[in-house]
RNA sequence: GCCCUGGUGGCGGAAUCGGUAGACGCGUUGGACUUAAAAUCCAAUUGGGUGAAUAACCCAGUGCCAGUUCAAGUCUGGCCCAGGGCACCA
């Protein structure tokens, strides 16, 4: 065995050996017990980055761990490879955005390979490839037979620095998800997912997931958004033209319903022209043309500063007959409730800003009876008794919500609402690097999907990507000009491609069956391997990839397509990767290329140091000090093996009683075992797995010094507890741990072996220190035998010559003895 | 404003049930080996205090203030701070 460790060597060798034996090859069928291990997969931006080398590595050691466990584990890897990155570098460069693409996947594969990463190849995914999108548009088709997928024509969220609109899970704070650039508002015709049938059923099943963190849970559950309330249907006492016409409105306060003194519309609404009379038209065309010319952020900058004008009507409160005047402004969404909101100034603070502002009427309906408020100054929003509301004068106000509501029923002027914040998913993008949407306009047929048997449809050669503000797949010629499946007529195809996050929602199913060409994948093969058994990714896909995958799973299962209605049993949203307190990026130069770390230290160094200084859950700070020390570690323990190999047996025995020394190693072996397998299995505490990796090399370190010459037992004893170091250090140091199990004579593969067992008997110390406590304060450690009975332990504390000092002259009012553990006396 | 997560040495972080606070590592300091350096190994390392002192001992200490308990980083109540999410959602 070589002295030296020799990274680079030891991992280029047994990379080559792995792939040429197919060592992770995941078969279908097995007696074991299945077990499916998945990262978030990547976008091919080009290289990978220290966040990728995180996420990978944690599931890659899960993966070798619950191997070893003995479960047929699938760990697959794949391409989120469609996207806008890809298309600006082609415009860029006037290169062709596959081959782009294709590189990009050539080179981060290789660097995967390179970390060591135990992937079944076979299983790969890449979803721009024809093979896969073919099934994107296929199941497309699917969800719009359903009825699930429909086009209509809305305000939309446009980004004009990547020149499509957005979904709304990818607008942040008013700003595009992936470039930063402020949203506008757009009105286009444009194709959605009706994910909101499914608001219900997703925001209800979270509770299933007891495997996810509440973070995450609780973020979704607030996207989702459920409230529940009242609509109130208001008539039009004086529209123009005498026209009998009702105003609608969503409420969760139905309580406050006597309270209303003005009414708002939202500047979009649909009827607001009905509701404005002749003189106030003006006025009203001038707000509502200058809310629309604002965007998004302008909107939310004039958070605190309301502003509005009147339509000039009135309506009727239906509840006491009183007449309140009807306003727009922008405090009220058109596409939230019904655009149209009942406002009770003295028990909503928004209502209360706007009619201070403006000097509306205010009436007080909800008190508290202890202290009453006249809300001058602020609404009162806080639960109370009702009062100026006629019959229900005295009622609790949360009785009141549900008989106001029911008056309003009974009268039919209104009725009980549940109401989501989570709006339909908007799929089309006027890009070309997508799955192109298999829907095709006929002149005389209107819209008709592409049958099944013509997809894919393919993206076309002869596109011209210097087009600004449109897609590009409006200049292919050979794309664009189609017959229509039903009449054979003319037809032009739909030149909008799919969000890349349709085709991110469904590619974990397809590992399950990756090269199936007659479906997206055979039921019982997404049967067997699915649900995913841990899921490993970024926070940052909390409500993107994470809702949207669940809703697929759903709409999927309800096609008859699978069996299970939950994609992802358990979810580790890993930390990001910083370097000096701040994430990793290349605008602020404080990024690591794993490359270099490759090249300096090996993928070894690179993977024990990722997982060793923060749980996963949280962020890891990169330090190169850091690194050097894992590096070091492992030099530590290549010495321990190579100067030692010739006295280790692989096939060593155990005969005891063992000498006491090396009782004590066999036990911290056990310990070792024990706590390893214990932190892996809570939560993968990988950083608390690799002290212990270093407490047991310290250990044998400790114990080999004593020795200067070693008989048959010490042989055995030191063969047991590095092998075993090895064994357990085995899905983390990959490459290290091979060669060294080489190098000693093995056979096979160190990552064929079966995980190791403790001995519970043997992972406890032989004996106990015993605390001993005077008035709750550590006074003396005694070494006491483990099996001591409590009196034999308070016997014990009070012979320690501390505690006759401590105990002299005073009364002792109680003795608490905690077995195996620990004495308190209590004196006075 | 609402929701989630967290707050422990110079730093990253340990600490199943309430039972030795600071495992393991990084950094720092001192030492051994060496002509020297690298590498390696050994020792110290929460703060304050008493002691000539290597000894030995005392006090305080897990964001803050209370409480429960023989015993609190851990449990209860109230507050402060940081990070993240949502936000004119009626």
């Amino acid at each position: 065995m070589k002295e030296s460790y020799f990274a680079q060597e030891i991992e280029k060798k047994w990379q080559k050996v792995w792939e040429e034996t197919g060592a992770f090859k995941t078969p279908d069928e097995s007696d074991k017990p299945k077990y499916y291990a998945l990262s978030m997969f990547p976008y091919p931006s080009g290289k990978l980055h220290m966040g990728h080398v995180r996420n990978y590595t944690i599931t890659d050691v899960i993966a070798r761990f619950k191997k070893a466990q003995g479960y047929n584990v699938l760990h697959p890897m794949g391409w989120d490879s469609f996207g806008l990155p890809a298309e600006n570098a082609a415009m860029k460069h006037g290169a062709d955005p596959e081959k782009w693409t294709v590189e990009n996947i050539a080179y981060m594969t290789k660097q995967l390979k390179m970390l060591g990463l135990s992937y079944d190849w076979d299983r790969e995914v890449t979803t721009c490839k024809p093979d896969y999108y073919k099934w994107t548009q296929w199941l497309f088709l699917q969800l719009y037979k359903k009825g699930l997928v429909y086009k209509k024509e809305a305000a939309v969220n446009w980004c004009d620095e990547c020149g499509t609109v957005l979904a709304n899970e990818q607008v942040i704070d008013g700003k595009c998800w992936r470039c930063d650039h402020e949203v506008e508002k757009k009105y286009l015709s444009q194709w959605f997912v009706k994910i909101t049938d499914y608001a219900e059923v997703l925001l209800d099943d979270l509770d299933k997931l007891t495997g996810w963190g509440d973070n995450v849970k609780t973020m979704q559950a607030n996207w989702i958004g459920k409230s529940q309330g009242a609509i109130f249907r208001f008539p039009v006492v004086d529209a123009p033209n005498s026209e009998k016409i009702d105003v609608p409105v969503y409420t969760t306060r139905p309580d406050t319903v006597h309270g209303i003194t003005y009414l708002v519309v939202a500047p979009e609404y649909k009827d607001i022209e009905k509701l404005t009379t002749s003189e106030n038209k003006e006025a009203v065309d001038a707000y509502r043309a200058n809310a629309r010319k604002m965007t998004e952020i302008e909107r939310l900058s004039t958070e605190r500063v309301k502003t509005g004008v009147p339509l000039g009507t009135h309506c009727k409160n239906p509840f006491n007959g009183e007449i309140f005047p009807l306003w727009t402004a922008d405090y009220a969404l058109v596409e939230y409730g019904t655009g149209a909101v009942m406002a009770v100034p003295t028990h909503d603070t928004r209502d209360f800003d706007f009619a201070k502002k403006y000097n509306l009427p205010m009436k007080v309906v909800i008190q508290n009876p202890e202290n009453p408020s006249d809300c001058k100054d602020a609404a009162y929003t806080e639960p109370g008794v009702l009062v100026n509301s006629g019959e229900f004068d005295g009622m609790s106000n949360e009785k009141a919500k549900k008989a106001i509501t029911e008056k309003a029923v009974k009268e039919g002027f209104g009725e009980f609402k549940t109401q989501y914040r989570l709006r339909d998913w908007l799929i089309s993008r006027q890009r070309y690097w997508g799955a192109p949407i298999p829907v095709v306009y006929c002149e005389k047929c209107g819209i008709q999907p592409v049958p099944e048997d013509q997809l894919p449809v393919l993206l076309p050669k002869d596109v011209d990507f210097s087009v600004v503000g449109k897609s590009p797949l409006l200049t292919s010629k050979t794309f664009l000009e189609t017959t229509c499946p039903c009449c054979g007529g003319k037809a032009v195809r739909e030149t909008d491609t799919m969000d890349t996050f349709i085709c991110s929602s469904w590619y974990y199913l397809r590992y399950a069956d990756a090269k199936n060409d007659k479906m997206p994948f055979a039921k019982d093969k997404v049967n067997h391997w699915l649900p995913v058994d841990q899921y490993v990714g970024g926070i940052e896909h909390a409500i993107l990839h994470l809702l949207y995958s669940r809703f697929f799973t759903k709409a999927l299962r309800d096609l008859g397509l699978l069996d299970f209605d939950e994609p992802f049993k358990n979810l580790l949203t890993q930390g990001m990767v910083l370097k000096d307190g701040s994430k990793m990026s290349k605008s602020k130069g404080n990024t690591v290329d794993p490359d270099e770390i490759f090249e300096n230290y090996g993928a070894d160094t690179a993977r024990l140091f990722i997982l060793s200084d923060s749980p996963p859950a949280r962020d890891f700070d990169w330090s190169d000090a850091g690194v050097e020390g894992c590096y070091k570690f492992l030099n530590r323990v290549w010495r321990l093996v190579a100067s030692n190999a010739d006295d280790i047996n692989l096939k060593y025995e155990l005969k005891f009683p063992l000498k006491k020394e090396n009782d004590d190693l066999v036990r911290n072996v056990h310990i070792a075992i024990k706590g390893i397998t214990n932190d892996i299995s809570n939560d993968f505490q990988f950083n608390t797995v690799i002290s212990k990796y270093r407490e047991l090399t310290n250990a044998i370190y400790e114990w080999r010094g004593k020795k200067s010459q070693l008989d048959a037992e010490d042989k055995s004893v030191m063969s047991f507890a590095i092998v075993t170091l090895l064994k357990l250090m085995s899905p983390v140091a990959v490459h290290l741990t091979e060669e060294a199990w080489h190098d000693l004579g093995a056979e096979g593969s160190i990552h064929d072996e079966p995980w190791c067992e403790w001995d519970e008997k043997l992972a406890k110390a032989s004996s106990i220190t015993l605390v001993v406590q005077v008035n709750g304060k550590v006074k003396d450690k005694i070494e006491a035998d483990e099996a001591s009975t409590e009196d034999e332990l308070k016997a014990l504390a009070m012979n320690s010559e501390k505690v006759k000092e401590l105990t002299e002259g005073k009364t002792i009012v109680k003795t608490i003895v905690v077995p195996k553990k620990l004495v308190n006396i209590v004196v006075k």
